[in-house]
DNA sequence: GTCTATAACGAGATAGAC
DNA sequence: GTCTATCTCGTTATAGAC
């Protein structure tokens, strides 16, 4: 049997990157620190200095991991048996599940502190960004083509628009409680896109 | 003759809500100390917390102050003597001046550090979008009247909106150089509001 | 891999002289 | 109003034992 291969995660590492990354996405990269990371796994900062020499490394990891896993749901969206507004709204949906946990978007809170980031988490920030709108405006190339998205200009200008809306939905929305605030921006933001389905029925 | 009102700004005052705003504005309130402002300043940390007497209270002058001149711009505004499509772009313009100065708007730059504000100003920034909000829904009723604007629902749900998309404008264009970015996500909102004019000529 | 211990620095803040 | 001097605490980071 194979055994446990030395690039697999190790149990605290996930855990350190777990917490660090929650604390950066409800109180910035700057507003949190190693202590707070060992507080909450009980262990000491040292330990956190074995995993991640330092809080730029542990950046790096952070909007590494992120990154990927956004990649991956967008993956599994663009693999839905759906026509385009499904899945933007599936799209829309995964701000949302953020929102719901009380987050900002971590590259969205990255964006805020850009100017204070080392140059390597720069960098990483505009590529998930870059990501974003490039998927984004395959799938608004995607809807006009079948005709059940409708938008003025070039795809990568409006998704750039939809990516902006949503990180600001966001960042307005969490000072107020709920998740209605971004709701009404994001929903009614998809709707300006999608075309009523033609042979069906109309919209309610 | 009258002497100097104990009320008025001393110059030093509004020299030391100058310097924090900017830094506040490009680094956050959690990514600048009063180390920063008294090395720009020229005077000690001490002369500091003579003016203001701790960090949370420097928070409290600045919103206030960023806040009250917002307000007398949106005036400035209202009393233009032009349709609402105007003020509405010269609305999105007191955002692009903020962004050419490679500055976040204060509350929301604030927004996105909001858990780790102090509680009075956690107040004054949903304060400021509330003031915002309802300004705006002011404008874009008048607009309907006047058949100039067209939006889907109420007029506060669009105004809610309106704020978000240019918050996430300025979040996610400030990694990019420089303001093209923001002007294309700011300029296509803008339009998906206005109406054609009627009488004189269709849009260039 | 995790600990104790500690270094080295920066942050917010205060006392008291001028 | 501004200074010097100092305090306390938090933060990042390292050395070396276990």
């Amino acid at each position: 049997m194979p055994s446990r291969r030395q690039s697999q995660a190790s149990g605290t590492r996930t855990a350190i990157l777990d917490a660090a990354e929650r604390l950066v996405q409800t109180r910035g990269f700057n507003g949190f620190s190693y202590a707070d990371v060992a507080a909450e796994l009980k262990i000491t900062t040292a330990a956190l200095h074995y995993h991640f020499p330092g809080k730029a490394e542990l950046g790096d990891a952070l909007i590494e991991r992120y990154a990927a896993r956004f990649g991956e749901a967008l993956e599994g969206i663009a693999a839905m048996d759906a026509f385009a507004p499904a899945k933007l709204r599936a799209y829309k949906d995964l701000y949302l599940g953020v929102l719901r946990e009380h987050r900002m978007c971590l590259c969205g809170m990255l964006a805020a502190e850009y100017q204070t980031l080392p140059d390597t988490m720069r960098k990483s920030v505009v590529g998930f960004l870059d990501q974003n709108c490039e998927w984004l405006s395959a799938l608004l190339e995607a809807g006009r083509s079948e005709r059940s998205l409708h938008f003025d200009g070039t795809a990568p200008a409006a998704a750039r628009m939809i990516v902006g809306a949503l990180e600001g939905a966001m960042l307005v929305s969490r000072p107020y409680a709920g998740t209605e605030h971004f709701e009404l921006i994001a929903n009614r933001l998809i709707e300006d896109f999608t075309l009523p389905a033609r042979p069906a029925r109309a919209r309610r």
